[in-house]
RNA sequence: GCCCAGGUGGCGGAAUGGUUUACGCGAUAGUCUCAAAAACUAUUGGUCGCAAGACCAUGUGGGUUCGAAUCCCACCCUGGGCACCA
């Protein structure tokens, strides 16, 4: 550049340089031989919106400082970037703007790359993966006939959830409070026949692993209460049969099962709920039942699962006639039916007592009577339990309860279990909140599932020599709403011949979830160049699993949970050596505008490109950065990218107007203060950025600057080197910037291109942190006073420092005439007169 | 209802039990300018006071401590997750 020219442009120097850094290939690392390998992932973006806000780019920045920072480190980190751009999202947004899905996803694509190249991260552009490309797709489709061999894919009928405007089915994880995760609709309830993946089988271990995992905090807990694992016992309740030996009919082994966590309460079990679904099974068998509950089990059913399960609901039910046997003490009790009970957790069915609120609501309301057989030690409490005026549903002590009476909850829990096991009337269960994964979608964009159907020789998958199974561009793509995809309205991609027989043969017209697609890229990155495989064995030993990830919490059910869900899957098929496919992650903040949430509906969406434009990059970066800690996100105001975008200027001013008297590497114009400020700032800048405390790195900047700033200010003069670790330490945040000023200070010297990102991270020297003087705080009674300079030599000789207090005048007013009780000093803090 | 995060100046936010308000924004005054912008300099928690200074301030109320934004107890508010899961 031209030394003459002493004006910052930035929109001139990040394009110069962006093209340099791509053209040298400095962020594509050597994916066979690197030897400190660290996958810096951040989640891949829907392309589907309008184009990239500045949410998503402080998503991407704070990951790019994190993995700028490794490399800096002498990492060889791999940043990868691409496109999740089959799937709901894409195409609702296809819909909306009335183009193809196949002709926005090229506009997108283009849009968005042009936006991620403009922030300025250090993404390896040499090894994008779009999921929508036939080279990926194929993958994706192998992949799933790899769960369907391994008996992980499956179809079944089942109550699904229906989204009405989407017009596909959805995955449990995709209903948010009954409602479509995409379009906030209603969702309802219908019976379809789906390809399912059984990710319940893997229950266990995706609870179990979370604990060897360094994630969030949050994100675990809600994969937790997503999986919902409940420890508890299944009994059995023979129904009593007597007088006509029919009334058990319908139920299997005239037995209704029950799952309980508190097998403890079993001898105040005073009837028995089961579910519309499980009375429905039973009615289908011709049982002669009263009207009332024929029409009670038919109006509940049709009710939505969202109406059904309203806490403050009241609750109704309807008493069936038949009775069942407690296994305990032999006692008749009642079965009900109740909506409140869910036919599809556990068995559909409970026994009730009076240690649940909702069997106590439910008993009074019905006048059915309850027996409390805990009690807590408290007199009045207990008084209270036995009258039936309160429900206690905390552990206690057993009464009433037989050979078990006295025993605590714990106890009884496990010896009544044993008991009737003995009897073979209970044994221990688990039960999970957890369902299969629905993979089905009635959708266009997105990958054919693979699979053929013969009317001879059943599901058969598509040969992996055939695949990919391409998505044929089609004019009538719109959903359609019946339950098919609109494949379906094409013979010429559906009808085909099986592989196993080669008679005639349909396909599968449905798609696959989005969700699948975003379930294994990681692995793909690795392996773009390589079009035999869908993952280099070789280059994911090396270097999965991911080492950072970073992305939006509001995948915690979904994403997050289905990758660790296919990694497992790959691990068990021997395909890959790991279970856990992100060592760490860590969920970035959320942006609003001036306060709010940014949404399209209140049109205060920010769009980063304009103020790239204005600022330049480097700018708007480090103002995200700034903004607040970066887990937490910030408020985006005009106002405040100024300030930063005055700090970058002031960055450039400072260097390039030294730049005349750095060219020798002499000692003129250091300063020992500055020599333990800039050892203090390198050491509090590394750590922050470990933390991803990147808005206090930044200023910890400021003030470094402040001083260098004014020390140049006064002296007309500064050493080189502290310029230099400015521009190294702010390098991450502001990498354009920082590289043109880096090559500005090493311009006298010969020799190759070495990018300020491939430079050395700087090393603090713990020497030069201690000061030789130290302020210590005076305080009378708690109350600061003032304070006294004191030297390295003395300052744990708190004799000499009472001293130097009583030397000082205005602290010594305070304690004239006072009677000093105790003197407590803290070494080089804070010393403390309390007074009577 | 349960779980998690949070509540600090006019604003975004700092603060290993030890100077509350770092850093930045905004505001006020000034320098430069014909003027404005930019840039730079100074001031900036509140109340009272001419001043010296005093007192009050980290959601509320208690407690522990020489000393609490920080630890403990109770409560209020905000945001997020789960939720009739037996």
């Amino acid at each position: 550049m031209n030394s003459k020219d002493n004006t910052y442009n930035p929109s001139l120097i990040e394009k110069k340089w962006q093209a340099i850094w791509e053209k040298n290939k400095i962020y594509s690392p050597d994916l066979n031989s690197g030897e400190l390998p660290f996958y810096n992932l951040m989640m891949f973006p829907y392309p589907s919106a309008e184009g990239m806000h500045v949410g998503n780019m402080h998503a991407f920045t704070g990951a790019d400082v994190y993995g700028r920072f490794k490399r800096m480190q002498g990492n060889d980190v791999f940043e990868p970037i691409g496109l999740d751009g089959f799937g709901i999202h894409s195409e609702n947004y296809a819909l909306k703007t009335g183009r193809h899905p196949v002709e926005q996803a090229k506009t997108s694509e283009m849009n968005f790359y042009r936006q991620l190249h403009s922030i300025g991260n250090s993404f390896d552009w040499t090894r994008t993966v779009e999921t929508y490309k036939p080279e990926y797709y194929k993958w994706t489709q192998w992949l799933f006939i790899q769960l369907f061999k391994a008996g992980l894919a499956y179809r079944k009928k089942a109550p699904v959830n229906f989204c009405p405007s989407c017009k596909t089915v959805l995955s449990d994880e995709q209903v948010i409070d009954g409602c479509c995760e995409r379009c906030n609709s209603v969702v309802e309830k219908r019976d379809l026949e789906q390809w399912f993946f059984k990710i319940t089988k893997y229950a266990d271990r995706l609870l179990s692993g979370l604990s060897k995992i360094d994630w969030v905090e949050k994100v675990k807990t809600a994969q937790r209460n997503w999986i919902g694992k409940s420890e508890g016992a299944l009994i059995k309740f023979k129904i009593d049969d007597s007088p006509h030996g029919e009334a058990g009919l319908g139920f299997k082994n005239k037995e209704i099962e029950v799952f309980t966590t508190r097998p403890d309460t079993l001898f105040g079990a005073t009837f028995l709920v089961i579910s519309p679904e499980l009375a429905q099974k039973w009615l289908s068998v011709g049982r002669k039942a009263p009207e009332k509950v024929k029409s009670y089990v038919q109006n509940s059913l049709k009710l939505a699962d969202m109406d059904r399960s309203k806490e403050d609901r009241e609750k109704t039910g309807v008493f069936t006639g038949i009775y069942a046997i407690n296994p305990a003490n032999q006692e008749k009790m009642p079965v009900w039916i109740a909506d409140f009970i869910i036919g599809s957790y556990g068995t559909g069915a409970v026994f009730a007592d009076a240690h649940d609120e909702r069997d106590f609501e439910f008993a009074k309301k019905y006048k059915i009577p309850l027996k409390p057989t805990l009690k807590t030690g408290n007199r009045d409490l207990d008084e209270k339990i036995i009258n039936l005026e309160m429900c206690f549903t905390g552990d206690g002590i057993l009464f009433d309860s037989g050979e078990f009476s006295g025993l605590t909850s714990a106890e009884a829990r496990k010896k009544i279990v044993a008991w009737l096991n003995e009897k073979a009337q209970a044994k221990q269960q688990v039960n999970y909140h957890l369902r299969d994964w629905l993979i089905s979608r009635q959708r266009y964009w997105g990958p054919p599932i693979p699979m053929i159907y013969c009317e001879k020789c059943q599901w058969q998958p598509v040969p992996e020599k055939d695949l990919p199974v391409l998505l044929p561009y089609i004019k009538d793509y719109k959903p359609m709403g019946t339950g098919k995809s609109p494949l379906a309205n094409h013979p010429e991609f559906y009808k085909t011949n099986c592989p196993k027989c080669n008679g005639a043969a349909k396909r599968e017209t449905d798609v696959s979830d989005t969700f699948l697609d975003s379930a294994w890229y990681f692995l793909r990155y690795v392996s773009t160049d390589i079009d035999n495989t869908a993952f280099d064995a070789k280059r994911v030993k090396k270097w999965l699993p991911v080492n950072m990830y970073i992305g939006g919490v509001e995948h915690s059910v979904l994403h997050l949970l289905y990758s660790r869900f296919m990694t497992m899957v790959l691990s068990d098929l021997g395909l890959i050596s790991f279970e856990e496919p992100f060592t760490k992650f860590r969920a970035h903040g959320l942006i609003i505008k001036d306060g709010a949430k940014m949404s399209k509906s209140k049109g205060n969406v920010v769009i980063p490109d304009e103020y790239i434009r204005k600022f330049g990059a480097d700018t708007v970066r480090s103002y995200l950065m700034f903004a607040g800690p970066f887990e937490m996100g910030g408020d985006f105001r005009d106002t405040g990218i100024e300030g930063t975008h005055r700090f970058v200027k002031r960055i450039w001013r400072l260097v390039s107007s030294i730049k005349q008297q750095v060219l020798s590497m002499d000692k003129k114009g250091e300063n020992s203060d500055l020599d333990r400020l800039m050892h203090k700032t390198i050491k509090a800048v590394t750590e922050d950025i470990e933390k991803l405390n990147y808005n206090t790195a930044i200023a910890h900047l400021m003030e470094y600057y402040n001083e260098l700033s004014a020390f140049y200010t006064k002296y007309k003069i500064l050493n080189a080197k502290y310029c230099k670790t400015l521009v190294l330490l702010f390098a991450p945040f502001a990498p354009h910037i920082s590289e043109e000023l880096y090559q500005l200070l090493n311009e006298n010297k010969a020799g190759k291109f070495l990018s300020i990102h491939n430079s050395s991270w700087p090393q603090y020297d713990p020497r030069f942190l201690e000061a030789s003087q130290f302020m210590v705080v005076v305080q009378v009674n708690g109350k600061l006073r003032g304070n006294i300079i004191v030297d390295k030599e003395i300052l744990n000789n708190q004799v000499r420092i009472e001293e130097l207090v009583r030397q000082n005048q205005r602290v010594m007013r305070y304690l004239e005439g006072k009677q000093i009780r105790k003197v407590i000093y803290v070494e080089g803090r804070v010393i403390n007169f309390v007074v009577e």
